[in-house]
DNA sequence: CCGCCGGCTTGCCAAATGACAGGAAATGCA
DNA sequence: TGCATTTCCTGTCATTTGGCAAGCCGGCGG
């Protein structure tokens, strides 16, 4: 199995040399996952930092009527943890499970540790990273804030079409803050006419 | 003005020791803000890091449709920035506004980031609010998806009920993701009986 | 003391959304 | 292959929520 996406990630700030991204790599372990396997169960803290290199996983929370609500999904490239869980080091809301079977690179939070001690670079590196997956929800929080949930369908539609061939559309639904009922009303609007 | 509220703020992790913090508090600079005044608008970037002592500060956007959407309020003993803007140094949607005269305690960016190269344990410090900051926006995101507007209200009536005094209820409405309409009807409810 | 004005509530009606259920199609499993 | 399950769409109906507008109340200034 390839690093390249490995090396291509650690790179991304610009933060991390091609030469210390070579040197860093190899403290992930390979990690695989077969369709449906959960990754993370509610109440457990998140203690694995996984970058994705193939599959598709989803992060789900069960509301106060005992639902299933998707809160997330991640992909190719995409790091899958519960951030807040696994930082703060606090048992984690949600519950992950992968869509189909996955690959990719894993850290414990331990060996995490390990090199933000040995390795100033990465330790810059997990800020950076933490900054960016708060931006991240701020902004997934204003969409869902600011706009319609047909405006939000279009949106992922462009943005992780990949997502939309892997995931049932219930669990879409519930990600847009929507029922399966109303999602299949969007589609159906979305569409041109016939 | 007192500094108590800061020195037990950069206290409040257990990664700051008493001495350390009275070290470390004299680099913040008072802050004074009168009602209305805006402490930053859409489009700039968040840097001020400002600990509030007294007083009640509101942030919003505007959805699609124009219209002002509270993201939240911040009273004493809060950070008030908005934490993705800082942290990443990029534009912020939010506008934040003093709802009362305030006062606090406060940090540029660059003043934080020479504490972070003088002081290791303040960066640890940094470190921690930004993931406390992810696990409180996680917490409101999943509240927002889980919890009815009813049990919202009530929520925040339970742990900011200072905020309920100071702010204008359209604000509190926003905020919970209704409108005053359902907001009144709401609270009308709450109200056992009569 | 009076009248204006803004914030809040309330009633009425319309629109959007959800619950539920039936049925077609796809998928999984033996 | 064939049966069972899941997924998705759709129709009907009930409920919720919002828009609008009028009324109430309390503060402020003349």
């Amino acid at each position: 199995m390839s690093q390249d996406i490995l090396l291509q990630f650690l790179q991304s700030t610009g933060l991390i040399s091609p030469e210390q991204a070579a040197d860093i790599a190899p403290a992930f372990g390979p990690c695989h996952l077969r369709r449906h396997e959960l990754l993370l169960r509610a109440g457990q803290v998140s203690d694995e930092y996984l970058l994705l290199s193939s599959g598709v996983v989803r992060a789900f929370v069960h509301n106060t009527a005992g639902d299933e609500v998707t809160t997330g999904f991640f992909g190719r490239g995409q790091v899958v943890l519960e951030p807040s869980s696994f930082f703060t080091r606090t048992p984690s809301p949600e519950t992950m499970q992968a869509l189909t079977d996955c690959e990719g690179w894993s850290l414990t939070y331990q060996q995490m540790n390990g090199l933000f001690h040995a390795r100033p670079e990465f330790r810059e590196f997990g800020r950076s990273v933490l900054a960016r997956a708060l931006a991240t929800l701020k902004s997934r929080m204003l969409e869902m804030i600011t706009t319609p949930a047909a405006a939000r369908y279009e949106h992922l539609l462009a943005s992780q079409p990949e997502i939309l061939r892997h995931a049932p559309l219930k669990d879409v639904a519930s990600y847009l803050g929507v029922t399966d009922t109303s999602l299949s009303r969007i589609r159906n609007a979305a569409r041109p006419k016939k």
